[in-house]
RNA sequence: UGGCCUAUGGUGUAAUUGGCAACACUACUGAUUUUGGUUCAGUCAUUCUAGGUUCGAGUCCUAGUAGGCCAACCA
């Protein structure tokens, strides 16, 4: 076993310094929260593997925890889609919790706060706490509620818990230092009145948490070791601590909030906001389109959980901005594909090909090696005849050596099969080639250890058998985006970017070994890409999605010349 | 004009905490190959700038420069 030395990101070199300064190992704790107000994207996968990939290393508790304060934006449908994409990128979380069943605990603990003079009542309206908010630059100005009694506070705030007013009349606020540098401390709002119903308290609720004052809080209650969130969370950080230093009991741990820099992809957004606006503009067909880099959508393109695991573990975690390359995305699938991706051979762009000394009528069944990666993965047979399918870019009537392929007069070998020659071909009026006429070397028939079957030959072509091909459609995928950073000009709007051959739908022609495919196989359509079957697939209408091409440096050769 | 964060090849991350700048991707060479795939070998850096401390600085200090975050009853 060669024990993998990897380095240790600043997060783990946190966890480290901590152990060795008295954390047990017992201790340690983390969450992946996420608000239930959409689906993940890669982003959030990032943040999943740091968090459980962290779980796992110190064989310590994960839970997975909805930040569910805000029930205007939040629905069951998306905690589902959660768990459900969580799951399947391979993770297990100890427990699953809600911020929303602490909200009892969060109402006592604020009352207490409100007790020690800690908190108070501004019935103001959001825009006159706005503007008395100051500027980064200036202090704001006080309250005029500030300073009202406890008794009179306490009143109030049940008063709002229990309905008496209307959105707006009330809030509650966190009394700290309106003439902080930090722009959170100049007394925060901790509640707000929401008369909607939540889809887990339903009507139990009328007055809602915010963001800070429910996320310490809800590390605290799950004893969470270290909380980690993105950059901009960072100012939120002395927020965190000073509402963790009015309720911390000294004998229990004190979680702690840490902070990394969010992962930027190349030729993608990843905000809801243009996600959806993708989704409604109708540019995409759904959250899971395969051309969204949701989880869903990277999971109905063929992308598999390991090569996602993978690419997050080999961009790690910093805190610098950043954007990576999505052809690192690429890698990844490839690398995993190739290893467990069984091979067969697909026609996308079909030219018939007619085995002029081919014995009318007759058919062989070849012998094909269904993964040179995996031995175990045995052998399959498909069908040749005198009638075939290559790809219209595999044949030309003339060209040079560099060029592998048929041309007249020159010889190739078919994928499993037998060393042909191209004699003759066929055109339509406008000129372009409609059949091509060749002859084939009984002799040279793959494995079956003749000389003339060792024999090289510079080209190799798949192929498909045209009394035997089945019919699919396929969805040929590429970058929704033309631009490496869509969202990061300022005087052009994202949707200016758009590619329009972000998707191609043809109709391919398939060995019929896979007319058992179904939703969710992989192949490798030998010497095209990696394709998978899509959810849309039936036994009639098989459906494949390119998840991603092979390398092609024959392409890039020919896009040089 | 305030506070805070960040700066290492084209990209992303490392550097035993002051000791030969490393790994992966991309790109480019070449070899192997019944996938122009895979695999293998190789090429690509004044560590943002300027000073300083030190035998020695990517790392420490000072001053700049550039980028980012912060004024929701969102998270």
């Amino acid at each position: 076993m060669a024990e993998e030395v990897r380095s240790l990101n600043f997060i783990e070199h946190i966890v480290e310094e901590d152990l060795k300064n008295g954390y047990s190992r017992e201790s340690l704790r983390f969450r992946f929260p996420p608000e239930p107000n959409g689906y993940l994207h890669i982003g959030h996968a990032s943040s999943i593997c740091l968090n459980f990939g962290l779980g796992l290393r110190y064989n310590a508790p994960v839970n997975l925890r909805f930040d569910d304060t805000n029930p205007a934006k939040e629905e069951k449908e998306y905690v589902d889609a959660i768990k459900d994409d969580v799951s399947w990128l391979g993770y297990e979380w100890d427990t699953e919790c809600y911020a929303s069943d602490y909200f009892q605990q969060l109402y006592d603990w604020a009352v207490e706060l409100i007790k020690q003079g800690k908190a108070y009542v501004d019935s103001q309206s959001s825009e006159a706490i706005a503007s008395q908010k100051g500027t980064p630059t200036e202090a704001g100005t006080e309250s005029p509620f500030r300073n009202r009694s406890v008794e009179e506070n306490l009143e109030l705030f049940e008063g709002m818990k229990n309905g008496e007013f209307a959105e707006g009349a009330h809030v509650l606020r966190a009394k700290i230092n309106m003439a902080s540098t930090n722009m959170l401390m100049r007394d925060p709002v901790m509640y707000r009145i929401l008369h909607k119903p939540h889809h887990r308290t339903n009507t139990d609720w009328c007055i809602y948490p915010m963001y800070d004052w429910t996320h310490g809080e809800s590390d605290y209650i799950e004893q969470v070791s270290h909380s980690l969130c993105t950059l901009e969370f960072l100012p939120h950080r002395e927020l965190y601590d000073w509402f963790l230093d009015q309720l911390v009991d000294s004998d229990k741990l004190r979680p702690k909030q840490r902070e990394f820099a969010r992962r930027n992809l190349s030729h993608t957004v990843v905000s809801k906001r243009k996600l959806l606006q993708l989704v409604e503009s109708g540019v995409v067909n759904g959250w899971d389109d395969p051309r969204m880099p949701t989880i869903s959508g990277l999971r109905r393109r063929g992308y598999t959980p390991e090569s996602i695991r993978n690419f997050a573990d080999t961009i790690g975690i910093a805190k610098r901005e950043n954007v990576v390359d999505v052809s690192l995305l690429e890698f990844h699938v490839r690398e995993h594909l190739n290893k467990i991706a069984p091979r067969v051979m697909a026609v996308l762009n079909p030219l018939k090909l007619v085995i002029t000394n081919y014995e009318k009528g007759k058919e062989e069944w070849l012998d094909a090696e269904n993964n040179p990666e995996d031995e175990s993965a045995g052998n399959r047979r498909v069908p040749f005849s005198g009638e075939l399918y290559i790809e219209q870019e595999d044949f030309k009537e003339e060209a040079n050596r560099k060029f592998f392929r048929l041309k007249l007069g020159g010889e190739v070998r078919l994928k499993n099969g037998y060393i042909i020659k191209a004699e003759s071909c066929t055109k339509d009026e406008d000129g372009n080639v409609i059949e091509v006429q060749c002859t084939y070397d009984p002799k040279s028939k793959s494995g079956s250890g003749t000389e003339e079957s060792l024999r090289k030959v510079k080209g190799t072509l798949h192929w498909v058998s045209i009394p035997h091909a089945v019919t699919a459609e396929v969805r040929l995928y590429d970058r929704l985006f033309n631009d490496a950073t869509p969202d990061g000009h300022k005087d052009k709007d994202f949707m200016d970017f758009i590619n329009p051959d972000s998707l191609q739908k043809i109709t391919g022609y398939v060995e019929p070994s896979l007319k058992e495919a179904k939703s969710g196989d992989q192949f490798q359509f030998q010497r095209l890409g990696y394709f998978n079957v899509d959810k849309d697939s039936t036994p009639e209408q098989l459906v494949f999605n390119r998840t991603v091409t092979l390398r092609d440096t024959w392409a890039k050769l020919e896009q040089k010349n």
